[in-house]
DNA sequence: GTAAGAAGGTTTAAATTTGAAGCACTTAGT
DNA sequence: ACTAAGTGCTTCAAATTTAAACCTTCTTAC
């Protein structure tokens, strides 16, 4: 069946275009996570994946998701989530709650200190956003670039739910 | 002055088209790292960004690259550099050697053992990259991605040589 | 019921990254 | 020359990430 690749055989190069196109990606994507780090580092104290967490939180219903949901939402491990979650909570912008369901479960929960972190670091987070991304590119660049992220993402994520990444490892 | 920003007056937010594109742009950047980190990891036993610093050094005249130079190429801060050339070296696939010309200099040197284990390692790196990202997409969406990267890299690093980043702090 | 295995999370140890400090050498300016 | 400042790079300690190992608590299939 041979389900891995092909592990023999010429494999196809990148050629020129294909290269600077790669480099590109490779280093907007490098420079523009360093770059939002910081500016969440120094605003807010915490990386951009931490801030991400807190905002999934407080999008969800009662501001709180159960461990693996949050994960699946970052696109993160939940060996990760769990030191990150460990992390938020010493700082008081998160808490942890027993699942009554599950005995296994817990939810992280979104504290009002957390909140309202939050809603201190947002503007400031939007508009590194902005500066950086969406001000620099035409409407239809917007939308292409969404295209392409959406199809990318998908391709290394069967459909949502039915994921068979065993959460991410 | 205020040269800073303008951490007053309420931000212009995302609209819910404007979300999802920048959410589409975070899990496709996370996944997709998190990918060719896996692959790499897997297939040449070093992180993606380690096996970009060997590229650097295989396409650089001699093979070599002094740190600092090394460091821009790849938009990561010299200290980080230090730290994985020094990995780098114990396993054999980079050599330090000294600026003659500074001698605060160090030039890091592709070794032969690291020419090869690049050789062996770029088919499947190659692989990776075309399966998650060009084969999914048409020349169109290929060409808009590569203006769009290059628009964001350079916008987050005023023109190569001449860059205020001190380099990277 | 119950044992085997899956699922949900955490923990451990090692690797990597970060930012600040610290050396050693260079360069500019006097 | 001579010193203050700047460069180039490394090192230190703390924070984060990774992968694997490990509990517990479900679930399933006898």
């Amino acid at each position: 069946m041979n389900t891995a690749s092909v592990p023999d055989e010429e494999p196809r190069w990148l050629d020129d275009e294909e290269q600077r196109i790669w480099r590109s990606y490779v280093h907007a994507t490098t420079l523009l996570e360093d770059h939002l780090d910081r500016q969440l580092q120094r605003d807010a104290g915490m990386p951009h994946i931490y801030y991400g967490l807190l905002v999934g939180l407080a999008e969800s219903p009662d501001r709180r998701l159960r461990m693996t949901e949050l994960a699946m939402k970052a696109k993160i491990t939940r060996s990760r989530l769990s030191h990150a979650i460990a992390r938020l909570e010493r700082n008081g912008w998160v808490r942890r709650e027993d699942c009554p369901d599950d005995k296994r479960g817990q939810f992280a929960v979104l504290t009002d200190p957390g909140l309202e972190m939050l809603k201190g670091a947002a503007p400031g987070h939007v508009r590194a956003v902005r500066n950086a991304l969406f001000d620099r590119l035409t409407p239809e660049q917007q939308k292409s670039l969404g295209e392409i992220m959406r199809i990318v993402a998908e391709g290394l994520q069967p459909d949502e739910a039915g994921a068979d990444l065993p959460w991410l490892r």
